[in-house]
DNA sequence: GTATCTTTGAGACGGCTTATCAATTTCAAT
DNA sequence: ATTGAAATTGATAAGCCGTCTCAAAGATAC
């Protein structure tokens, strides 16, 4: 907990919460430290996993407080399957993914000259990224045969 | 109607069908008619669009009928938002999107390059693609200042 | 034509996420 | 430290999307 109280993530989200006149809570602090231990979770894993700790933390609030990362920049919503995977925007700079869509497999991956191509177009349109998505769905090798 | 009555598409369908002892009905032939004319669309839309020529068409059929195509290699079902859109696969021309943050404002951009990567990427982890998704967010000029 | 097996349509159902609301907590101003 | 306005929480209801159920209708092989 006193890892991620000092941490930038942490510090991005205190600015975020002054900026939008939101107040920090136990439960904020408690769920932004949990997620900054994973790559990628689901509100449904993470409600199992802080039970442990805090048997009364609600599933909306987990809900609710994963959404607040989006807001703040922190995280990054994507729908696979019928449910909805939490991405940790501060990992490793950032890494894409290619899906399987026959087994829904998932193999993470970086590629630096996309990167830099991605933003040679943002700036022939005059765009400065702050963030991206690239998803490339497709059959794995097991599930083509 | 009759010019999907003999397209590629409908001779795919009908091998599809006949390999897995299912059966070409008036529902199917119309649902894949008006798909054929969208680049993507959830079923949701495809219900309401074909309800006014055919009230009774059931929003089940329609569900039924795109995973169908899909099982058939003609659509591929992606997950956008809360809702499930229903690619389809013969549309070649993919393009992508740079999108503000501040504003909205949505552009859209073709890049060979970026594409041939994606490939390459692919084949290092055996997989190979069927369609992909990148998104770009960032600041265009005007919300930049 | 008829038997058989699939499909359809309408609505029930189930999983995931959000909305509701009274009670609690935060935080800025005393 | 106390107070008070405003935000947050937790429990659960509600909502949305997609699938399942099943009796009636339709398609295909004989």
């Amino acid at each position: 907990m006193a890892s991620s109280r000092n941490s930038k993530e942490m510090e991005t989200l205190r600015e975020h919460l002054a900026k939008h006149q939101l107040k920090l809570t136990r439960q904020r602090e408690l769920i932004l430290s949990a997620f900054l231990r994973q790559e990628h979770i689901t509100a449904e894993a993470m409600y199992h996993q802080l039970a442990k700790t805090d048997p009364h933390l609600g599933l909306a609030t987990i809900y609710r407080t994963l959404n607040l990362f989006c807001d703040a920049g922190l995280a990054q919503a994507r729908h696979f399957g019928s449910q909805t995977q939490y991405d940790n925007v501060s990992h490793k700079g950032h890494h894409d993914h290619l899906i399987c869509t026959g087994c829904g497999k998932i193999v993470e991956f970086e590629n630096c000259d996309i990167e830099r191509l991605q933003e040679e177009v943002a700036a022939r349109n005059g765009f400065t990224i702050q963030t991206h998505r690239l998803e490339l769905y497709g059959l794995c090798s097991r599930c083509r045969h």
